[in-house]
DNA sequence: TTGTACGCGTTATCAG
DNA sequence: CTGATAACGCGTACAA
């Protein structure tokens, strides 16, 4: 018998446990007129429809007493808390969240806005948050958005949010300005990981290093003629990591000296399918590149898909290195910058937390990246593919 | 990896905040000795304030029209909801879910408790599930548990849902008895996707065939050890897709009229680096074995690494074949059987709705699963390892 | 330290 | 088709 119906009145599991006082009617205030039983509102009972007065008589106190008891509040003396604690457990009683979110303001719940977990970097995240979060008593609602980076996608209604949450972690989402302005006006502490907007607390890895790292790695191996796979970027070409892996690039190639070109730049949007493209357009297009930087390990398998599928030999004709330290690179055999997403994620909870709480954190956190060579990359062979 | 402590750098501290002050809820209906300056703008800026009586004052209807014309229930003109939503939308309006579920006892809500994500089967669920629900309009409250499946983990307090859930998924997670009994307190429908207790609805793969499947392919090619990496079933062993691909198994080989050999059987409790410590077991104890049956793809890839590790060579010294059809099985070279994990998780919370809905829907429902061949599997070669 | 009583913002009932 | 109003279950000033 699956408990199928949604009305709990009829189909209750009955007989399993005979300690349950089920059909307990809360309103003890009011009606002495209705018999005991009598089901006149199938509304907010679950199984048991144990309400904070049951417990309050239970243990011979106040329900205020009994809210502040459970909640841990100190003003309650030791003995009344244990016997309220006892009248609680007895009577399984569990608080009503949502009873608690109306009268106190606070949902303990935080809104998880995530791009899809396609992502090797926003599902270790997404871990890496929730953990934390949970072990904080907070809920977690999670908003996973699939959409190609490149600018269509549907309008995410931010409003949605509205007295649903007490903080926003936004992951690996470029908003759009309207978007960027709905969730303001939700007036909740937020936190952005991996990209967010200048003026809110951020948490990432250190974009700029990573790509001096990758591309000192390459230029330390005579490359010169280096194709990018990066990702487009739709609103603000400021923020974003995408960005600033980019600017990154640009700027330790401008420091070695090499001269950068604009054409050897395409975009994969951070899809192991896109990151084929990509590497496709570059090979096309460039046949005296050496090296393949792209801006994710799932954008790098997709180029050396290609690679594979055009007979070009890795590391011997083709250099490639990654970013993110994905658990197959090594199988895989492909170099890369590697970060740690889930310490991302659970410092992202952390502040948020500590910004619910009512402190002022840095606006800013960047986590350290570290090259991790699988051997996917080698030094320019003299026998070029052109 | 990175260091193991990433730790992160430079925290700024954070500049004034000109435009936040603070922003509390405005008390809005009172506010009669607001000294001269304050921004009577605050309703416009939507900030929380602005509850249903509002709407009903400015549309000329009472709070009851309001409800009705909002949620569109067919008892309310089409002229007066049109004046009602003018009314919210100028207002912009949000009900609050928490005065709407104390008042319904519905939270639009599900439940979904899954395994880590570093299973590829689990990720790819949750996406289909929290797809398919946010469609529907219901938020989705993810608990993540990150353990081993060896028995040894915290029991997981299924009270927690109690008034938060109109439905729970569970996604490969093998409950305990009392996980199971307090679940079914909670006295709301409930699917499980990919392992699940019978009496309950389930969505898995065909895990017999999928067994099936994989020992046909093998046998075919002349394999007669074949090892087995399975995970252990920690409470029941009759549920649980583990349970089942074994079951499968043995159904094969004796249909093939093969031996089985219980000393080829480990366990990599679906994790990659379990899996290359199945392998080595295997590879340890048996040196007559030509071939690896993984019951997933990540485990598999851990046998990779293994064999790799040791210097056989994949498929002419030893055949592998995985379960799942990860994206990735193709560039790795992984002969799988593959699954929609996707779909299931789709296919879950759409029986989930209409079991929420009222309607009964069957027991079991099974995805088919088909053959992808990578090239990680071949004829049993003359020069045996051994 | 504890109790009283009101309000949080909706939904559902019942009467029009 | 619409309005008035009583729950819904808890948090929290205020009082004791």
């Amino acid at each position: 018998m699956p408990s199928a119906s949604s009305n709990p009145s009829e189909t209750r599991p009955s007989g399993s446990r005979a300690d349950d006082p089920d059909t307990h009617r809360t309103g003890g205030l009011d009606g002495g007129s209705v018999p005991d039983g009598a089901h006149f509102s199938f509304v907010g009972s679950g199984i048991g429809g144990v309400g904070i007065d049951d417990v309050a008589r239970l243990a011979g106190v106040s329900t205020a007493t009994v809210s502040r008891a459970l909640r841990g509040l100190p003003e309650v003396r030791e003995a009344t808390r244990a016997r309220v604690r006892r009248a609680a457990a007895e009577l399984n009683y569990v608080p009503s969240p949502s009873a608690a979110s109306l009268a106190s303001g606070r949902t303990r719940t935080i809104g998880l806005l995530t791009a899809s977990f396609s992502r090797w970097f926003n599902r270790n995240v997404v871990e890496g948050a929730e953990e934390r979060l949970r072990a904080a008593g907070y809920d977690v609602l999670l908003h996973a958005f699939d959409f190609s980076l490149d600018g269509s996608r549907a309008p995410i209604d931010m409003s949605a949010m509205r007295q649903r949450v007490d903080g926003v972690i936004v992951l690996g989402i470029p908003l759009s300005p309207d978007e960027r302005r709905t969730l303001d006006e939700l007036s909740v502490p937020m936190v952005f990981v991996g990209t967010g907007p200048p003026d809110h607390v951020r948490v990432s890895m250190n974009d700029h290093e990573g790509s001096r790292i990758a591309i000192e790695h390459l230029a330390a191996l005579g490359h010169r003629r280096i194709g990018q796979i990066g990702a487009k970027v739709p609103y603000d070409s400021r923020w974003s990591s995408a960005a600033e892996r980019h600017e990154g690039t640009i700027a330790a190639l401008a420091e070695l000296g090499l001269e950068y070109d604009e054409s050897l730049e395409t975009f994969g949007d951070y899809t192991q399918a896109g990151g084929r493209a990509a590497a496709a357009a570059l090979l096309d297009a460039h046949p005296d590149m050496t090296a393949i930087f792209a801006y994710s390990d799932e954008m790098a398998f997709g180029a050396l898909e290609e690679l594979r599928a055009r007979g070009i030999r890795v590391p011997e004709e083709m250099s490639v290195i990654g970013v993110d330290g994905h658990e197959l690179s090594s199988l895989i055999r492909l170099t890369t910058v590697a970060q740690d997403a889930r310490a991302q994620g659970d410092a992202g909870a952390t502040l948020l937390l500590e910004m619910i709480a009512g402190a002022h954190v840095g606006r800013d956190v960047r986590f350290p990246v570290a090259l991790v060579d699988n051997g996917s990359t080698a030094a320019v062979s003299m026998s070029s593919r052109a």
